[in-house]
RNA sequence: GUUCCCAUCGUCUAGAGGCCUAGGACAUUACCCUUUCACGGUAAGUACCGGGGUUCGAAUCCCCGUGGGAACGCCA
């Protein structure tokens, strides 16, 4: 049996990183074996799904590099499906029709939280054998519900909880198809699952509660019931449950705020998994080692200092001209051009060691392409009359200086020794005058990448005529 | 309220009865490297929620408690 996993949102939304993790496991565990990966769009609730947030899932799928066999598949697409199978039901009497009204509904909940009770349909209009049912209403629309088995057990064994089991007498009959005609929920679920014959179903643990009741929908159906995995969700940095209004954020959020797609996905892999002590792994890495057996029972809290941790390893090692595309882009955002100014890649060899994300790595060469305009503060505090003493001595050597690191080098070295100063006395300076930073890259590189010109521009502009 | 789930360093986790005086990683601290800032290297501290069992032996199995979470929609 090939494995058939699915991703199935719902488009209300961006997707968020609980969402990115789920799909990222359901993912994994097709291409782990060799199955397939189908994307399914849950939009049965039209009040609330819009096509823009269906692009938004789209777009981060396609940013995290998460590629779909099969789909998307659209729930609304398939009405005609889902009220073929209600009529069917309804023959079968497996499903029945209920005319209680809403307001009698919300009536009933309340009355039964009122005595603390556990909310839930009576059953008022189940028929049973030896009840007589009162004669359907006239110009009330029917709703139709599921008619649940009353007794025994429904079990399954998650393969990531272990086994659980809900007794059928805690389950109500729940509504398959609204007084408007639209199926609901859990009713979609078990169609598309069974009709995409979807072996393992791997999603969020807050659908453990929906679980038993899709089982019963399905043995109903005569369907094979596939395999379950409940992932446990991930908190935010402070421990809190991430939501539209705390912390849930885009993974597009993630773009923006300079990850590599490598980062975040590997973070998000050892996140809820794990593969013995390994942190740092590819993604075909990943795939080979994937199992549902290491998926943490647990919830795990986010953590941006590890993420940052990973994403600054991944920017040491990623292609330089990949790199080079990046920044140019945010530089470009900025209004910076990089046309005219130093090689980036060169640059960027500089500093890709040295930068967490890729906005700092942006801010870190910013200075290489526009000239620098040191504060007042740090003026005062680096050009002094001893530096800018040194800086002109050094200038006029650099004038005809090789322009190789080794020389660059030297050059820096023995101004200082000729002055008596030390090397960070000429050094900082240096930098200050070169990018406006008493901080950078070894000072010889930094040269060597400035250029001839560029650098005794740069010294002319600070030194006193 | 009811049902269901969860519980190892601050955080992510290893751990499937003896290999655990509990390992790795992030973070923290110290030191080293160094022309600055980083990077890197080395080292240190920090954890099995509590109580009962089972067993020669329990972080690992069972029960209870405590704490946290989810669900109980004509939302998904």
């Amino acid at each position: 049996m090939t494995v058939r996993t699915r991703f199935a949102p719902s488009p209300t939304g961006f997707l968020h990183i609980g969402g990115a993790r789920t799909a990222l496991f359901s993912w994994a565990y097709a291409r782990h074996h060799g199955g397939t990966f189908i994307l399914r769009i849950e939009d049965t609730d039209v009040e609330r799904s819009t096509p823009e947030a269906v692009q938004a899932i789209l777009d981060g799928m396609q940013w995290l590099g998460l590629g779909h066999d099969e789909g998307p598949f659209y729930q609304m697409q398939r009405m005609d499906r889902y009220k073929q199978v209600i009529s069917e039901m309804l023959l079968a009497g497996s499903a029945y029709r209920c005319y209680m009204t809403k307001d009698e509904l919300d009536a009933l909940r309340a009355e039964q939280e009122a005595r603390k009770q556990k909310p839930r349909y009576d059953g008022r209009w189940r028929p049973e054998t030896g009840k007589t049912l009162p004669p359907p209403p006239d110009g009330i629309p029917y709703v139709v519900r599921f008619r649940n088995p009353a007794t025994g057990v429904v079990a399954w064994d998650d393969k990531v909880k272990g086994r659980i089991e809900f007794a059928n007498s805690e389950l109500d009959d729940f509504i398959i198809s609204r007084a408007d005609g639209t199926p609901t929920y859990n009713f979609c679920v078990v169609v598309d699952d069974r009709d995409m014959a979807i072996t393992h179903v791997i999603r969020g643990d807050d659908h453990v509660n929906n679980t038993p009741r899709q089982i019963n929908l399905l043995q109903a159906l005569g369907a094979p019931v596939p395999q379950y995995a409940h992932l446990s969700m991930i908190l935010g940095d402070d421990g809190q449950k991430l939501s539209k209004r705390h912390g849930a954020v885009s993974v597009m959020q993630y773009d923006d705020d300079g990850y590599l797609p490598e980062a975040v996905l590997n973070y998000l892999a050892r996140l809820g998994w794990s593969h013995g002590d390994d942190e740092i792994f590819s993604m075909e890495q990943f795939v080979e080692w994937f199992d549902l057996d290491h998926i943490t029972a647990s919830a795990a809290q986010f953590n941006t200092e590890k993420l940052n941790w990973l994403n600054a390893h991944y920017i040491k090692q990623a292609d330089l001209h990949r790199l080079g595309d990046e920044v140019t882009q945010r530089l470009a955002r900025q209004g910076v051009s990089i046309a005219g100014g130093p090689e980036i890649t060169a640059v960027l060899a500089l500093y890709r060691d040295r930068a967490g994300n890729l906005n700092e790595l942006a801010d870190a060469v910013h200075p290489f392409y526009v000239m620098p305009h040191p504060g007042e503060e740090i003026r005062a505090q680096h050009l002094t009359e001893v530096a800018l003493n040194a800086l002109l001595a050094l200038r006029q050597r650099l004038s005809t200086t090789p322009w190789q690191t080794a020389e660059l080098g030297q050059a820096v070295k023995q101004t200082a020794a000729e002055l008596g100063l030390k090397m960070p006395h000429v050094a900082i300076p240096l930098r200050v005058a070169l990018l406006g930073l008493p901080q950078s890259p070894a000072i010889d590189a930094v040269l060597e990448v400035l250029g001839r010109e560029r650098v005794l521009t740069r010294l002319d502009a600070v030194l006193p005529c």
